[in-house]
DNA sequence: TTCACATTCGG
DNA sequence: CGAATGTGA
């Protein structure tokens, strides 16, 4: 005996969350198959915005993006529209649902640990009062368990994982949500929804506004500051595609200059990758095909989107890894604290240790929000494994300044840095700063960009001028102590502490008692 | 009823 | 793309 499937309800709602698009969007494209009326909303969770600092740049490029996808739903369907929210997702969302009469809920995954918490609350609220909740994989090729080893475990080293998701990749995999086919679905707007209306200073209503008007708030009326946004980041979803065109123009280069922060070799779509401004299949299906054909570039660049599949993967199946090291006998190594610690941890934030190319990183991740990915690597290993300091500190640093932050790339990256992540660099692997200055910036260009005060500085003393003699320094203008700062640290004593530091992780849990 | 091929379906 | 299902001789 079988039981006939309920009818789908007519009203849908799908809510955006890290998939600010409307191209080619897993949650969307399904509602809009099996529901007459299709609604869009994004709430401005404030359980999030809430403790961060009143001025923040993603708050902005967030606003953008949803301006976009407003846009883009109308052009889909006269009428149709983004229904913005500011409030506690976790009521909004059940709120607003009643209010629309949806009688089912569509979204993508997220499978940050918060984001589960979050979703699960929202879904087991739905449920019993008896809507469909439907979830869909839209942020990753691969996710959860879909890539497995032959005996059905996750993979804990990137290589075999990117073997294995290459042989299971396919076209189907990575072909497009054909949303526009179904766009006569999308619901008009009441004109009770056609505003966003904030009441009194840096706070709104979750009623409805009862005039037409703006739909997407301003950071003033969310309790923001106005900040700028890199111009390389605008438009949302508009300038996701820019940029993409852009790097298909250099993926073919992009292996031999994504290493060098001075060149433009990278895509600069992480902060799109990480707000879904841009599909990761479409993303994915470009670059396959032309590693396919044979470019090497493509075939990088493809590395690096698995390298996020693969993170997201480890975090799904660790999610102790937010706090605790995925190999545990790492969370043995006393990290440096105190005074003097904290001193050099500031001085790391504020790109003030004296080197160059640490601290020129530092400034770039601080005025724009991005930092290359060379240098992300560069300036965690020099904050753990030259200061002694806790990845953890860095991490939330990263996670505090990046447009891109993304929980699951960045803890992945800073344990690979700490040696404690899975397939991380060995912890007796230390970068040497002033190599890694010399070898990836090697006229110092990209040094000079962000520290003008060293500009006069010939390459052979930029990556290390506290070497220079003091006739040369004084040739180029350059005060060691006064315009720049003297060496927090010597390399090569930091890096002896530090294999002592890592002795512990040797030990075999407690010997014979 | 069977086979060979076409169509649909899933992510 | 590949598996499952449908069609028609």
């Amino acid at each position: 005996m079988t039981t006939s499937p309920p009818t789908d309800a007519e009203t849908a709602l799908v809510w955006f969350r890290r998939d600010l698009r409307v191209d080619d969007h897993a949650a969307l494209f399904h509602a809009l198959k099996r529901h007459r009326r299709v609604f869009c909303a994004f709430v401005l969770d404030t359980d999030i915005l809430d403790p961060l600092p009143r001025a923040d740049r993603r708050v902005a490029f967030i606003l953008e993006a949803l301006q976009v996808l407003d846009d883009d739903l109308g052009a889909l369907a006269a009428g149709a529209g983004l229904i913005v929210r500011h409030g506690p997702a976790r009521t909004e969302i059940p709120t607003l649902a009643a209010a629309l009469g949806a009688g089912a809920l569509y979204f993508n995954h997220d499978d940050e640990p918060d984001a589960l918490r979050r979703d699960a609350e929202v879904g087991d609220t739905l449920r019993a009062r008896g809507l469909q909740v439907n979830s869909f994989k839209d942020h990753v090729v691969f996710e959860r368990s879909e890539v497995l080893t032959a005996v059905g475990k996750p993979y804990g080293v990137f290589t075999p994982y990117k073997n294995a998701w290459l042989r299971q990749v396919n076209p189907f995999f990575l072909s497009n949500y054909p949303v526009a086919r179904y766009a006569d679905r999308l619901a008009r707007l009441p004109d009770a929804l056609n505003a966003f209306r904030p009441t009194g200073p840096g706070r709104v209503t979750a009623d409805f506004a009862p005039t037409p008007g703006r739909r997407v708030p301003t950071e003033s009326d969310i309790g923001f500051e106005p900040v700028e946004l890199p111009t390389l980041l605008a438009e949302g979803s508009r300038g996701a595609q820019r940029l993409f065109d852009d790097f298909l123009r250099r993926i073919d280069h992009y292996a031999d200059r994504r290493d060098f922060p001075a060149e433009k070799g990278p895509s600069y779509l992480s902060t799109h990758l990480r707000f879904g401004t841009i599909s990761i299949r479409q993303l994915a299906r470009e670059a396959w095909a032309r590693a396919q054909a044979g470019d090497p570039g493509s075939a990088t660049w493809l590395s690096e989107l698995i390298w996020r599949d693969f993170y997201h993967q480890v975090l799904h199946h660790h999610p102790r890894v937010v706090s605790h090291a995925f190999r545990p006998e790492y969370d043995r190594i006393a990290w440096a604290s105190g005074p003097q610690a904290d001193a050099e941890f500031e001085a790391w934030c504020q790109g003030r240790t004296g080197y160059p190319l640490v601290d020129a990183a530092m400034l770039q991740l601080n005025r724009t929000g991005y930092m290359h990915n060379r240098l992300r690597m560069v300036t965690a290993s020099f904050l753990i494994k030259d200061l002694g300091i806790d990845w953890r500190r860095g991490e939330a640093y990263f996670a505090q300044q990046l447009l891109d932050f993304d929980l699951a790339a960045n803890n992945g990256g800073w344990q690979w840095a700490a040696s404690s992540g899975c397939d991380a660099q060995p912890y007796f692997r230390i970068f040497n700063p002033v190599n890694q200055s010399e070898k990836f910036d090697p006229e110092g260009a990209f040094i000079k960009r962000y520290l003008p005060q060293l500009s006069r500085l010939p390459p052979k003393l930029i990556h290390a001028p506290w070497l220079a003699r003091p006739a040369e320094l004084q040739a180029c203008g350059v005060g060691l102590g006064r315009d720049y700062p003297l060496p927090i640290v010597r390399h090569e004593t930091a890096r002896m502490a530090t294999m002592d530091r890592y002795a512990v992780v040797k030990d075999r849990g407690i010997p014979d008692a």
